[in-house]
DNA sequence: ACTAATTGTTTACATATGTAATTGTTTGTG
DNA sequence: CACAAACAATTACATATGTAAACAATTAGT
């Protein structure tokens, strides 16, 4: 698979304002960035071999969604003799703060006590949590 | 437009399986379930007007969403002369719970305090978020 | 040098989703 | 009663997504 020429092919202001969008990856996508984001580069088949434990995807499936995934900008790829080696250019933190801004701002708000109550309520909180969370308040409180 | 037929429709074992998954709406879907969270039952012409404060949708649009909708079982709809009113079958609390569950899942391995830290170093906590966490914390703690 | 294995590239195809136009039907009104 | 208004039902169409087969190119052995 060839490394994205994504920004040598870019030419007009728009297309350059546009590859300030956001990076959107589906469900499946975010599946093969983890395992880029536990151990990275890595080369298709380990990528193969790893979603082999948790999913029932054929090969070309996620031949499929690394290509995506190169188009989208998630991921960078470097040569490595005859194959590629991909490393993700999207980092977690990122796309975690989009996904869970986007879902507080949906869902409630916008703000964070409410989601919390709503996982107190249903009874998601483990003991650990509590505890974390007294620490957390605790430390927010003495800034 | 009719009511939904699911159940008279529905005959095999398999589809009264199928029945019992998780409704999922999409994005845009969503949205009309929002206006009716919030008032209900409404007429198609009244979700309209009330989407159009916030959309830019045409009229067919928001009548397509509502179809698919009753399809998935999410609306009911009953006559009202010559027209119907919609009213929401799945629950907000439901689908509040399915979709933060689910992020949390996906993205915190289930842990409730790890996504408050995130936040919390991001600054996304507010001052009321605060100190309304330490009353649900020292609520849990009393128990 | 030829062939099998490896890896990447292209094409495919069904369903979901966003967005809407077009068509059909009922009914109130002149 | 004919027709326009008000709704609903059907059809449309592009892009995204999940899932993969088919094809091509390269390389490593025999």
């Amino acid at each position: 698979m060839p490394p994205s020429k994504k920004s040598s092919e870019r030419s007009s202001l728009r297309e350059a304002i546009d590859s300030l969008e956001a990076i959107v990856i589906s469900e499946a996508e975010s599946a093969v960035m983890e395992v880029l984001w536990q151990r990275s580069p890595l080369a298709a088949d380990e990528i193969v071999a790893e979603l082999a434990k948790e999913r029932d995807w054929q090969e070309p499936t996620v031949k499929t969604l690394i290509n995506r995934l190169l188009k989208k900008g998630a991921l960078s790829a470097e040569a490595d003799g005859r194959r590629y080696l991909y490393t993700p250019v999207l980092k977690r933190e990122v796309w975690l703060s989009s996904q869970s801004t986007s879902l507080l701002d949906r869902l409630f708000g916008g703000k964070v006590a409410p989601l919390v109550a709503h996982f107190s309520e249903h009874r998601k909180l483990t003991r650990e949590d509590i505890a974390e969370l007294k620490r957390i308040v605790a430390k927010l409180e003495k800034k």
